[in-house]
DNA sequence: GGTAAATTGTATCAATTGTTACAAACACGA
DNA sequence: TCGTGTTTGTAACAATTGATACAATTTACC
């Protein structure tokens, strides 16, 4: 059998011991797929009915706008699987386009075998529930940030979330621009929001280290 | 055995028969809990290792400010779970605190039990997995959206989803006051928008009746 | 200590959207 | 048919942010 045992590091199989992979994929029916750089390892709206995990090389996921042009949306590393979201659930077809990056094999389990891994090995379970479920709770998180309206807002929520139950100091761990990136707003813009909340109390900013002057104040403005 | 059998109207245990969820709660180690009105059922960031399940009556959660003040989230009734997303993944606390509407009963399965369930029950697996999966791919879906900037790019993408390969002209079904709410914009802006639009020659409008006459103009729209 | 690169502060103007208000068109039941 | 409530069209002004440019400050490295 193929080098399996480089799975061991994909967030699906690991925690398992080679002998554990071994056995479990013993009489499971699963593919081991080859691609040259360039080929479609799976097309757009294609069913999603296998479990795919790049085993060597890399891959990028892209997608057409409307007008047929294409965007790349991310790269995919061995040894981690692809579109984990789109096998169970409502919509069950490929969101994306992906293409090989180079030469790139691929681990590709059928549905039904993938289930029956499910049932069979409590770490793979985990595992997998794990890694959906952090994905839900990183997307909500995101929901919750772009739904602030203003910068003020969204300065507000990200540094009382730093805060936690330190009442003092704050030391951000970002530049001003990578914050801005964060919020999804423009540098200066963010750094002009920042020198007038510092100007009207809120804060006190020396660079990165940020204190706070009035938290009820800053509380308020997360309240419409 | 009080009356399981409303379960099997649950997101997580629907498809079951009455009899197999008899076998499977039999020897099952869970807890029946009564609250009364008003009463706490869960804290804002205890730790999430049970699954519970709404079995009579209804729950709201709700969520504090960083000022204190309370803000409610949503209501769940019988037979829904609570908060499926945190029972996985990395954070596994109650991001919400949820309280009693009414008399309630709740059905609260620890996790390894619940674990034990998805192993020995394929439909139950199928279940979990399909609820998580579909709530990530709504999120992905509300982000895609929240990502686009102006109101025409919004517009534009609201649009020709719904079109999809139809050519001419779609019928929306919601109000401007619906689409301006889905769009996270006010109504004024959104009929200013779509009026601007009618005007520069993108869209045909009669009400509720939107017909494309540049759809190549309008895909330029999104891919700033 | 000095220099180049990175980071931050600030300013100006344009574009977009929110806010508020009111009129016009439509839908529906009496 | 006639009102009445809902939905839509439109306008004027304020507030917020984007875009762009450049100076000031800090940091890192030699």
């Amino acid at each position: 059998m193929a080098n399996l045992h480089i799975l061991i590091q994909s967030p699906v199989f690991r925690g398992l011991t080679e002998e554990q992979l071994g056995r479990l994929f013993q009489g499971l029916h699963f593919q081991i797929k080859k691609y040259a750089k360039g080929d479609v390892v799976v097309s757009a709206g294609e069913i999603c009915d296998r479990l795919n995990i790049v085993q060597h090389g890399s891959v990028k996921a892209e997608m057409n706008d409307y007008s047929g042009k294409t965007i790349k949306i991310e790269d995919i590393e061995a040894p981690n699987p692809l579109a984990t979201a789109f096998l169970f659930g409502k919509n069950n077809r490929f969101p994306v386009t992906v293409v090989a990056n180079n030469e790139v094999t691929i681990v590709c389990i059928p549905k039904p075998e993938f289930v029956h891994l499910l049932q069979a090995d409590r770490q793979i379970l985990n595992n997998y529930l794990n890694a959906i479920s952090t994905r839900t709770q990183f997307l909500s998180q995101k929901i919750k940030f772009l739904s602030f309206r203003t910068i003020r807002q969204k300065i507000a929520h990200y540094l009382l979330e730093q805060a936690g139950d330190r009442l003092q100091t704050v030391e951000v761990p970002h530049t001003q621009e990578q914050l801005a990136e964060i919020f999804g707003v423009t540098r200066p813009a963010l750094a002009r929001t920042l020198g007038e909340m510092s100007k009207e109390g809120y804060i006190d900013m020396q660079r990165r280290y940020i204190k706070f002057l009035d938290k009820e104040k800053m509380n308020k403005l997360l309240e419409s």
